[in-house]
DNA sequence: CAGACTTTCTCCACTCCCAGGACAAAGGCG
DNA sequence: CGCCTTTGTCCTGGGAGTGGAGAAAGTCTG
C-alpha cells in the first residue's frame, strides 16, 4: 500500500490536520467554528486536503438545524507506530490517525542489551503488529527511550542507564528499517504528551509529569509544549539530592532521589526487609519467586502488610520533598504521577501530597491538582504517536 | 509635548521597531538583512512607521561600497520609564527607546510601608528625572515588584514581604498617574529581562537567574520569554527546602533557604558572630554603625576576615545546593547570579559552582556558565524598560 | 403538505498584498 | 571619467482572501 508522502502545504493546514486528529471527523462548518478563516478560504484548504489524500470525505453529518454537511475525516488507513523503550521493557503499539489505539504489544527486555537486540524486538513486534491485519504499512513512527536525546538529531546522549545507546543513531536507523519518519525523545516526554493528549492534561498549559518507574525522570510541558533543556537532560530529577550524605548513588554522589526511592531502589528495600525478618508478607513472596518487585511491595501494602506501606510512604515522602522544591520553582497547574510504580497507588500518592502541601507556599500550591496518570502503560506509546503526528502535521 | 500614541498595526513592524530597538539606528538596508521580507514591502512598512512618528529619518550611512543610505531609527524623544522597588530601596530610570539609560535615581525605601507611600515617592522621582530636562512626559513604564504577580492584571498576589500589597492593582493605579501604559512584574524577571537585553544572557534562549538580596528568587526563560508559571509565582525559590530541620522560617517553614541565606540571614549571622566574639572585624562594625549588612559582611571578607568568608562560604554552598537541584530539573545553558549580594561576588561564586558542579549531572554541567551578572543595579529597570517596550512595540 | 426559516456549501467578483524586475540615484574605484 | 556596486523607488502581474449572492438540503410550523 501506498504510505503517506503528503505534508499540510501551510499552517492553515496543519491547523486543520490537527483538529481532525484530536477531534475527529467534522464537518466544514464545525471546523470553521474554531479556526479563524473566511468560509471559502476554509472551503480551499479543505479541498486541498482532500486532494492530499491525507483527509478523505466521511459521509453527511446530523444537522445542527438545516442542511446537513458533509463530514471529512483523516484518512482512516494512516497508521503510526509508538514505541516505548523503558529499562525493562519494550511497548509498541498501532494507531490511526486519529491516535487510537488499534494494537499494542509488550514484551520484557532490558534495555543494557544495546540498541541492535532492542531494535530487532522492535521490528518483530511491529511486523507481529501488522501481520495481523491492523496495518498495512507505517506512516510515521515515534519512540521513546529512558535517557536524555538530543531532540533535533535523535540521537540518546550519555544515557546512564542505557550503555551501548549514546550516539546510536536511533532516529536514522529505525527510520531505515521501517521506511517512515521517525522522531526520538525522552521516555517520560512522551508520558507527559500522552496524558496531555488523551489524558488528565488535556487542559493544562504548564504541568509537570512524574514518571517513577526503575529509575525517576520528570517531563515538563510550558505553554503546551514539551520543555527539552538547552542539551535535552531537562526533567532529569532522579539525580537531586534528597537526603543529605544518604545513599551512595550510581551517580557517585550521595543522597540522590532514585537512591533512595525508585521501582530498583523499593526492590532493594524490600528484599533486605524480607530478609531481616521485618515483613512475614515480604519473605513469603521472595520465597515463591526466589526475587522481589516494586509490584511485590504493591501486592503486600494491599494485603495490608505494614512494613511494605512504610516503605511506600516513605518513599513518596522523599519524593515529595523533591516535588515540593519542583512545585515552587515552577508553579505548575497540574502535576501528574505515573510509571510502574504507579500500582502503589493512593498509599503513595497521600504521601507525596502530604510533603509538597507542607513543604511548597499557599499560593503555589492552593488550586494545584497532585494527580496519577490516566492512561497508565499507554501514556507513553500514545505519547510517541503524538509526537510523529505533531512532526507529521506541520508543515514541512 | 505629544505622547507616543501609535502601535505597530502589524507583525512586521513590531519586529522593525524591536530591530530598530536592539539595533539602534539602521539603513533600510541593513534592516532588510534581518528580515525576510522583499525590498517593496519593507519600503512600504517603513514608510507606514515613518508616519505614524515611532521612527524617523537619521541621517546617511556610511556606504557599504555604493549608494549611501538613508537611515532610519526610533524617534529620539520617546521615555521609557522603568522602576524598580525592592524590598529596601527604589531605583527608577529613564530611557530612550532603544532602553539605553539617561538618568538613573535610587532611594533607600522599606517596601512594607505600603503601596501609597511607595507610589508617592516614586512618582517623586520619575518627576526628579523629569524636572531636569531627560524626559517631557513617559511613553510607558515598567515596574518590578519584590513578589508574586498576576501579570495580565498587573497586581501582586499574596507577596509575603509586602503586606498591604495584596491585591493593589499596580498597574491601574500607576497608568492613571503618569498617563502612560503600564506593565507590571516580579522584579526578578526583570532582572533576568535586563541581563537578556544588555547583559550576560544575551545570546541564550533558556537560563536561570538568581536574585540574592534581602530575600531569593529566581528569573526562568524559556525559548526567550520569561517563564511565570500558572498562578505567577514561578521561580520562587527562596523556600525550598535547604537544610533539613534546619532554622525556622517566616513561612512556617524548617530550614527554608531563604532562612539560611539571604542579605537578611546573612547580616544576622554576622551580628550573632560580633557578639560571640568570633570575629573582631565584625565586631568593630558593629561597633561602628549600630547594626550590620551584607554590604559590611562583604567588606569584612574584602579585608580577609575568615569567619566573613566561612559565612559566604556556607551560604553559597546552601544556594549551589539548590541551584543544583534546579540545573538538573530545568537543565538551562546559562545560570546568572545577581541582586545586592553580588558585592560578595567571587568567593560566592566559587562556592556556588562548586556545589553545582559537584551534585549535577555532567550533561546538564558539561557546558554551562555560572557567572555573575553584569549590569549589577541596572538590571532591574532596563528590564522593566524592555518590558514595556515589548508590550509597546507588539500589535494592538 | 406547503411555505418559511436555518444551515451548509459553492461560486464569483473585487480588493489587497506582495514579489520581483526595471530603472534611477548615489557613491566607490581605478 | 567610465564602470561597478549598493540603495531606493516605481510598476506590473499574479496570487490569495474576503464577503456577498445564491443554490442545496434540511427543519419546523400552521
Amino acid at each position: 500500500m501506498r504510505r503517506m508522502t503528503a505534508r499540510p502545504a501551510n499552517a492553515h493546514q496543519a491547523r486543520l490536520l490537527k483538529l481532525l486528529r484530536d477531534g475527529g471527523p467534522s464537518s466544514r462548518a464545525q471546523l470553521g467554528d474554531r479556526v479563524d478563516l473566511s468560509r471559502s478560504k476554509l472551503a480551499v484548504e479543505v479541498e486541498r486536503l482532500l486532494e492530499t489524500g491525507l483527509v478523505v470525505a466521511d459521509g453527511l453529518a446530523a444537522s445542527r438545524g438545516g442542511r446537513r454537511s458533509h463530514n471529512v475525516r483523516l484518512d482512516p488507513n494512516l497508521r503510526f507506530l509508538g514505541v516505548d523503550i523503558g529499562a525493562t521493557s519494550v511497548d509498541v503499539a498501532v494507531t490511526n490517525a486519529e491516535l487510537e489505539i488499534l494494537g499494542h504489544v509488550n514484551q520484557p527486555m532490558d534495555v543494557r542489551e544495546g540498541p541492535v537486540a532492542v531494535f530487532e524486538q522492535v521490528l518483530s513486534m511491529a511486523a507481529k503488529l501488522r501481520a495481523s491485519g491492523l496495518a498495512e504499512g507505517y506512516d510515521g513512527a515515534g519512540i521513546g527511550v529512558p535517557g536524555p536525546v538530543r531532540f533535533p538529531e535523535g540521537v540518546p546522549v550519555a544515557p546512564p542507564i542505557m550503555p551501548g545507546w549514546d550516539g546510536f543513531p536511533v532516529r536514522e536507523a529505525l527510520s531505515q528499517e521501517l521506511g517512515c519518519p521517525v522522531m526520538v525523545d525522552n521516555d517520560v516526554n512522551l508520558m507527559a504528551l500522552g496524558e496531555q493528549h488523551a489524558g488528565v492534561a488535556r487542559t493544562v498549559a504548564d504541568f509537570l509529569c512524574v514518571k517513577i518507574g526503575t529509575g525517576i525522570g520528570c517531563g515538563i510541558v510550558v505553554g503546551g509544549e514539551v520543555y527539552r533543556g538547552t542539551t535535552g537532560s531537562a526533567g532529569d530529577i532522579g539525580h537531586i539530592q534528597a537526603v543529605p550524605d544518604g545513599r551512595p548513588c550510581a551517580c557517585g554522589n550521595l543522597g540522590c532521589l532514585e537512591a533512595h526511592f525508585s521501582g530498583a531502589a523499593l526492590a532493594r528495600d524490600a528484599a533486605d526487609a524480607a530478609q531481616q525478618g521485618r515483613s512475614a508478607e515480604l519473605a513469603g513472596r521472595l520465597e515463591a519467586n526466589g526475587r522481589l518487585s516494586a509490584a511485590d511491595v504493591a501486592a503486600a501494602a494491599a494485603a495490608g502488610d505494614a512494613t511494605s506501606l512504610d516503605l511506600i510512604r516513605e518513599g513518596g515522602t522523599r519524593t515529595g520533598q523533591v516535588i515540593a522544591g519542583l512545585v515552587s520553582f515552577f508553579n505548575p497547574g497540574l502535576v501528574v504521577i505515573g510509571g510502574g510504580v504507579t500500582g502503589l497507588g493512593h498509599t503513595l500518592l497521600a504521601a507525596i501530597r502530604t510533603q509538597v502541601y507542607r513543604q511548597s507556599l499557599p499560593l503555589a500550591t492552593g488550586n494545584l491538582p497532585i494527580v496519577l496518570g490516566e492512561l497508565g502503560p499507554t501514556a507513553g506509546v500514545i505519547g510517541a504517536a503524538r509526537l510523529i503526528s505533531d512532526h507529521l502535521f506541520s508543515p514541512a
